[in-house]
DNA sequence: GTTGATGTGTTATGTTATAACATGTAATGA
DNA sequence: TCATTACATGTTATAACATAACACATCAAC
């Protein structure tokens, strides 16, 4: 998971963790999640969001759905399209709109109104925590209305292929 | 289909405007703008703009593509995507990610990083300029990266929905 | 009058997502 | 025990959204 560092002067929000924890980690908390839920963690499911937890990066749903057909299971689209929407209902995976990708949570026990930071040029997405990206919700200014999901997602570029691009 | 009402005592963001005078300065502002960058508003950008203004909500692309085919201009879809895109580009247009729809900017002046409001049960959205949203970008802790369009949509459910709603 | 930039037209195809219906399995309880 | 229900998955077909690649026209500039 993520741990807290001191801040360096690199770019902080693409900045590396300990995967193997990270995986780990999450394997155990929807584990845990499942049974306190009485949820069915079926090895489809556990599939899928390994698949999407192994390189956490966003994947198409096709690209899962190769994956999946790789594992022996089904591969046509509705497979992938209703797990990903229920892992994505208890909070583990969030789409990414602008990508039409699907990412798991980096922390499912607190990012319920994750921002998505992306850069265009190497497509690196970090997911920041609403706590952290300054992103505070619900504002103040917006009333008569019940906010249930968020999408915020962040394009540009980060520093690495700023320094690196020309044109 | 869905009938607009007059407000009642509902949410403020959602309230109206007054749509004439919305349209009219709208078509003045794109024509200004156009010529001022020395930019062609032809006849088919025009209608594209003029289609989205006039009721104002998001619009699929194959719907712009059907109005257009109404209007006698062709109705294939790199048409739309094409002219979308251009008036994207210069920040007339924005895209709702959530709705696969495109909606007429309400304030090309100033909205650079719209948030979008959206009622899932009515369907109706609203635009809500940075500077009223409470979303102020960019935040100070997102550093070494560079912001260079953001999507920012709050799904939900508006008051009067809700009211309405059993469930 | 050729060149290059721009805008539009057209065909074909690629990509993403869902509807509708069928099958299997396990727990519930009459 | 057997119907009922709830849930998960499988399958076919199609809908909805988006772009690639190439053709043609206009017009200003050289």
């Amino acid at each position: 998971m993520k741990k807290k560092k001191k801040n360096e002067n690199s770019s902080k929000i693409f900045e590396y963790h300990d995967h193997g924890a990270c995986f780990g980690d999450a394997i155990t908390q929807i584990e845990d999640y499942f049974i306190q839920k009485k949820l069915q963690l079926t090895p489809l499911r556990r599939k899928v969001f390994e698949i999407l937890i192994e390189d956490h990066k966003p994947l198409g749903a096709y690209d899962i759905l190769d994956k999946l057909g790789e594992a022996g299971f089904s591969s046509s689209p509705p497979i992938a399209y209703r797990v990903l929407d229920f892992l994505i209902e208890h909070g583990f995976v969030h789409k990414v709109q602008g990508l039409n990708a699907f990412i798991a949570c980096s922390n499912p026990k607190h990012s319920h109104f994750p921002t998505f930071v992306i850069c265009r040029k190497c497509e690196k997405v970090a997911e920041v925590s609403e706590e952290k990206s300054g992103l505070n919700l619900p504002s103040p200014r917006i009333t008569n209305f019940k906010i249930e999901k968020t999408t915020i997602e962040l394009t540009g570029i980060c520093s690495t292929c700023e320094n690196a691009e020309i044109r």
